[in-house]
RNA sequence: GCCGGAGUGGCGGAAUUGGUAGACGCAAGGGACUUAAAAUCCCUCGGGAUAACCUCCUGUACCGGUUCGAGCCCGGUCUCCGGCACCA
């Protein structure tokens, strides 16, 4: 007691409800066998790093709201957790601190649990899986086999992305602008022989269903379409004008055909080879090609200046029959379309500056409709228009042509339809030791064979001690010394592992049935539980993650695991925790080492002034960080739960504030305290049959706020239904009870704030409602509109003149719109009207009127 | 460059389908309680005009349009954020 008011105790509440919750098993899922609709509520599952941060905080307080809501409304709701725990920061650990990646992590997955428990959420503890257990990964190698049986994976020797920080390989998605995603690193290229998954099968399938995924947001939808990448076009064959061979090329813009003046092709075709023994001058064309491999190995900018040198070799317009010469050029990407470009200077920048450079023709074929061009061309004209120098083509839309000249060339034999998708395999291979290992065998007589599926899993040593940076397991004997499941002869297994977005891909899959021994899980079950009903996590795995996982679901469709081609219906991508950052000459401050005073900031050690960088993501290297575990000590995770579902929409950053953290502790104290004043009287009685003058406005109120926070919690707007209970909380004080039925409206109204905000805040409204002798929330349903109360018998009609808020007026509920109009004309808004005389009334029922005149 | 998304008080943000712009919270100011402070409770709070209430003008990045009525729809401009970027 401070004062006269009680400050509630949270460090007693919430520790006693999490017990209790972790011992009855009330959030456990049911299964398939319960007849209550099922509802598959899923966060993003984290990497256990051991630190709790505030992004993890806001994502599955998130989740925690609607899990906690779909149970009320009597659903069945799965609402797992599990931890994503094999990669990377484990060896980093056990190479700093001299500890076994698994002793380290199964560690942190111990201390992320009860950092969970702590902040109250409603998971299904019975259901969690860690990744890196043999039990998870064994049905990954399974599926892997599988996969190879059917040709959907293979070996290839090929360039690859490495990152000399992991010292592994990454996927294309893994590398941004040439940079590790995880390090920030300059990516290098390295030629090395690894296992793809064949997503580019897929690569149409994932694009149709996009449309179908109406529960996804579009940015990420569009994203996704950005990264296949499908373009439709035409594969045109020229054939060499020496030789019998034809190099094809892949344009998109057949209408330019007949403006082709030279091809140019990567250096890295296979091509290549031949022309460089033809060529006379040999050893200078070695040099470009050399010249230009490296450029494409060490360049992050792509902007580099365009360079070619000629192949000595013609090949022939497949329509006009001209010569036109082939270049190597240093832009021509080895590993899209063919490799071949057929070269339009007039009409594309790059060859134009291309043949600028290398003073080569430029012929116009697409003149814009309304003008010509002026001559020489300064840049290419890339517009739509009308053919010109086409012979029997001239005078054809351009776009129109596109399908003329593509069509004609087809019928001539010289080409054919093609789709080309920017997307490419999945790289899979890692060169690391804490991952699934890939369960292929090479053996000398037999080559790279399966294990066998009865052998499985091939299990991940997990007794290792590192020494240098390269994985253990291609120093163990005991683990890569094995036999031939064909020839029964001495082989050895595989040493990479899988990249860790696979276990990522099927996770929410295994939820549906985390013990089952003898296949993956139960189709039955996994038929039952799956799609996902809502999923939620960061945008950043917008591309790689969740593409991987539909591609994943289609694979196990295909291998008959599943019933289902999409694994998740609704995606939330909420966003990031932001804060400013504090630095002086010395480097980066944490927030608690300064001090704020007339709006600015100074260190609390010496007084000196502090800079103030503007609001990003929390991040350990800016020190712009708030550790949850601090903020649970100082408020309780009720508050923490509340500010970070208060504070922004989910989708949007949230800027951190330590004002509005004490904002959201203000008002759980408030209810604290109104409540305990009232708990005679909740518990006394019981809920109003109708009300009638006095206490008729509180009790509407209280009818307002349960229908609006449902409706706010089923479209994400955890902010306005936390307003709206605010809203209600302020109503409660301003109602002092003297009769009977005023007492049971406020009554009413308190116990609908315990069991609205529950969602949010559960520990201490289920404090609250025990206090006051209600039954548990979590066995309580989620309130439920009394219509009565919503039914109004005066409506407030706002009046307009013009289109401007002139007047308000009061009408008995079934007011009719001649009488409205009757009331507007009797009153005298001339001095509103510009012509002085109402011409048009328009009525809006119960809400508006606009005279106008 | 291309593709998305967003611009609303001092701040975070409301306004669900075109219908009272600024809910709720923070900050600020005032009051009550107190010996005092803290805490708590109550009130005010976009800008401007007016002595003042009422009232009036103005206001959702900017310019224009549609409409009885636009933060919301349409066309153009600017800025910011995100994604992709030599993909032929």
């Amino acid at each position: 007691m401070i004062g006269g008011t009680m400050l509630y105790e949270h460090k007693k509440i919430e520790p006693k409800w999490q017990k209790k919750w972790r011992e009855s098993g009330i959030f456990e899922y049911k299964g398939s066998s319960d007849p209550r609709p099922k509802y598959y509520m899923l966060e993003m599952f984290p990497y256990p790093s051991g630190r709790l941060h505030m992004g993890h905080v806001r994502n599955y307080s998130i989740g925690d709201v609607v899990a906690r809501y779909y149970f009320r409304k009597g659903f069945n709701v799965l609402h797992p957790i599990g931890w994503d725990s094999f990669g990377l920061p484990a060896e980093n650990a056990a190479i700093e601190n001299k500890i076994p990646p698994a002793k380290w992590t199964y560690a942190n997955i111990d201390n992320m649990r009860e950092r969970f428990h702590q902040l109250g959420f409603s998971y299904d503890w019975s259901r969690e899986t860690a990744t890196c257990r043999p039990e998870y990964y064994r049905w990954e190698q399974k599926f892997f086999i599988e996969m190879f049986n059917r040709g959907l994976v293979y070996k290839k020797n090929s360039e690859v992305n490495w990152c000399p920080k992991c010292n592994t390989v990454l996927a294309n998605e893994q590398v941004e602008n040439g940079i590790c995603w995880r390090h920030g690193c300059q990516v290098e290229k390295r030629k090395i022989e690894q296992w793809y998954f064949k997503i580019t099968d897929y690569a149409q399938e994932l694009l149709d269903c996009l449309d179908e995924l109406k529960g996804w947001p579009d940015n990420v939808k569009e994203m996704q379409r950005n990264w296949i990448g499908r373009s439709e076009g035409t594969y045109i064959d020229f054939k060499f004008a020496d030789s019998d061979e034809t190099a094809t090329v892949f344009t998109t813009r057949p209408d330019t055909l007949m403006g082709v003046t030279f091809v140019s092709m990567a250096v890295e075709h296979e091509f290549t080879a031949k022309f460089l023994e033809d060529a006379p001058n040999r050893a200078e064309m070695q040099a470009f090609i050399d010249e230009v491999k490296r450029l494409h190995l060490e360049t992050r900018d792509e902007n580099y200046e365009k360079k070619g040198f000629f192949t000595g070799k013609y090949l022939i317009h497949p329509l006009t029959g001209e010569k036109v010469p082939l270049y190597f050029a240093n832009f021509v990407l080895a590993g899209y379309g063919t490799g071949i470009v057929m070269a339009v200077p007039a009409h594309d920048q790059r060859d134009f500056d291309f043949a600028q450079k290398y003073g080569l023709p430029v012929k116009v074929v697409i003149k814009p409709k309304d003008r010509d061009l002026e001559l020489p061309l300064t840049e290419a004209y890339t517009e739509p228009g009308v053919l010109v120098n086409s012979g029997m083509f001239d005078g054809t839309g351009s776009i129109e042509a596109k399908k003329v000249i593509s069509d004609h060339v087809i019928k001539e034999g010289k080409g054919r339809i093609g789709i080309n998708y920017r997307l490419r395999d999945w790289g899979i291979s890692r060169q690391r030791y804490w991952g699934t290992p890939i369960p292929m065998i090479n053996c000398p007589k037999c080559g790279t064979v399966p294990e066998k599926i009865e052998n499985l899993p091939v299990r991940l040593p997990e007794n290792v001690e590192f020494t240098g940076v390269t994985s253990p397991l291609k120093d163990m004997p005991e683990f890569y010394e094995t036999t031939c499941p064909c020839c029964g002869g001495k082989a050895t297994r595989e040493t990479d592992t899988m990249d860790t977005f696979v276990e990522s891909s099927w996770y929410h899959m295994r939820y549906c049935d985390p013990k089952s021994s003898d296949v993956p899980f139960s189709r039955k079950e996994v038929d039952h539980a799956m799609p996902v009903d809502q999923y939620i996590g960061g945008v950043e795995h917008a591309v790689m993650h969740l593409l991987y996982t539909r591609f994943f679901t289609k694979i196990l469709a295909d291998l008959g695991y599943v019933g289902f081609r999409e694994p998740v219906r609704n995606l939330l991508t909420q966003g990031m925790v932001c804060m400013e950052s504090y630095s002086n000459d010395s480097g980066y401050l944490y927030p608690d080492e300064v001090y704020k005073k007339d709006g600015k900031y100074y260190t609390i050690s010496d007084d000196s002034p502090v800079n103030v960088g503007r609001v990003e993501k929390m991040s350990k290297s800016k020190k712009n960080v708030v550790d949850p575990l601090v903020l649970i000590d100082k408020y309780g995770a009720d508050t923490a739960r509340l500010f970070v579902l208060f504070a922004a929409p989910p989708e949007k950053d949230l800027e951190w504030s330590e004002e509005g953290v004490e904002g959201c502790s203000r008002f759980l104290s408030r209810i604290w305290n109104i409540v305990t004043a009232n708990e005679e009287i909740i518990r006394n009685f019981a809920d109003p049959e109708n009300v009638e003058g006095s206490g008729k406005e509180l009790w509407a109120k209280t009818h307002e706020t349960i229908k609006k926070v449902g409706e706010e919690i089923e479209r994400f707007h955890f902010n306005t239904a936390i307003s709206a209970v605010m809203e209600l909380v302020n109503a409660a004080y301003k109602l002092k009870p003297e009769t009977d039925t005023e007492k049971a409206v406020l009554a009413q109204a308190l116990r609908s704030i315990i069991l609205l905000l529950n969602p949010f805040a559960p520990h201490i409204t289920e404090e609250l409602a025990e206090i006051c002798g209600m039954k548990a929330i979590t066995e309580t349903p989620f309130p439920t509109v009394d219509e009565k109360a919503l039914v109004k018998d005066e409506i407030l009609v706002v009046v307009q003149v013009n289109g401007k808020l002139r007047d308000k007026m009061n009408f008995p509920a079934n007011v009719t719109a001649a009488e409205v109009e009757a009331a507007v004309r009797a009153k005298d808004y001339s001095k509103f009207l510009k012509s002085g005389e109402i011409k048009k009334v328009v009525y809006i029922p119960g809400k508006l009127v606009n005279v106008v005149g």
